[in-house]
DNA sequence: GTCTATACGACGATAGAC
DNA sequence: GTCTATCGTCGTATAGAC
């Protein structure tokens, strides 16, 4: 594989445990077994290039992968808890979440610089957006499509912290559990 | 004040607004205009014990805020829902989460050390159980007073993240529009 | 395109005078 | 208890040979 695919997808997993300023460009390089030189030719405005890059990497995969989640099941409920369910085993199996969140990468957020803040706003339009075509075409109105999309996302992010934070998968299990309360709420 | 309490209280927001490795002793000592001597002889163990101790103080402001507002309202719902609208007021004055969330402080939490990540799980515990408590005195039963409160702590946390990343106070406003559902759903 | 060697600043932390 | 001065390490990034 070419050296610089190669770095993208070292640096990515790197980046979603320890956060952007918790990796380091020479444990990027170790991990990779090249050299700084060779690094700096592929990306030579540094590291914020490298992070920049991956985000669109990561946006790629999570986008084709919730598309592909949301074709496949009927309703944005099934749709949903199935993602979750893949979340959880992600979890369990590799102890950290490979699909979704980019948000452990950038809780920093205070000291980012804007081009990476706005790849990362970009990122959760993009999936509210997914989950709001979903929403209307189960037939709610497109105002409530937004309030549930963001609901959905929020809860989720917060679940996979929690989950980071205390070890265990069992508040994405939790979510899970209470997130069709939300889609199936009877005014 | 003494030097070591006016320490705390500047790093506080310093690491709620730039995450742990985001802020250097050398910007909290110029912040509070004192010497590296100085820092050093009132936290001897360094950066860790000095975030330690803040993340002490943050989880007694947390634990009595909610206890008060918990105590004020009648139902958990009520409750919840003032509670947001303080964070909604802290962001749109302050530009950042002044109350709650030490999420933003440690979402480097795979480059955290145990002693660090274990504060944070302990402060969420506490957390869910205040929620707990009163969804039992509102009549939820004792497992799904546990799920509901879970929920709400991560749904919340969630949409303050997208707070930060988004520059905007909406995300909380739309998250206390939909908990409700999650408090009243007629199964 | 990859290497070694190095610059240079920031980091956390320490020593010792006052 | 506070200061100044300094250490050693690590950070990102660059220069130049191959």
């Amino acid at each position: 594989m070419d050296t610089k695919s190669q770095i993208i997808d070292i640096s990515i997993p790197l980046f979603q445990q320890k956060g952007y300023k918790g990796v380091g460009v020479t444990e990027i390089i170790k991990a990779c077994n090249i050299s700084k030189g060779s690094f700096y030719h592929h990306f030579p405005n540094g590291k914020e290039e490298l992070l920049i890059t991956c985000l669109k990497s990561i946006d790629e995969t999570i986008t084709t992968h919730m598309k592909d989640i949301f074709k496949q099941y009927p309703s944005t409920q099934e749709a949903t808890l199935a993602m979750i369910d893949i979340l959880v085993s992600d979890f369990d199996e590799e102890g950290r979440i490979v699909v979704s969140t980019f948000t452990s990468i950038v809780s920093e957020i205070g000291s980012l610089s804007e081009p990476v803040r706005n790849s990362c706003s970009d990122l959760y339009l993009k999936m509210q957006k997914i989950y709001c075509t979903k929403l209307e075409a189960d037939g709610f109105s497109k105002e409530t499509a937004n309030s549930i999309a963001l609901m959905m996302i929020a809860s989720i992010e917060g679940a996979i912290m929690l989950c980071l934070i205390q070890k265990s998968s069992q508040p994405l299990k939790v979510i899970s559990r209470e997130l069709p309360k939300v889609l199936n709420y009877q005014g």
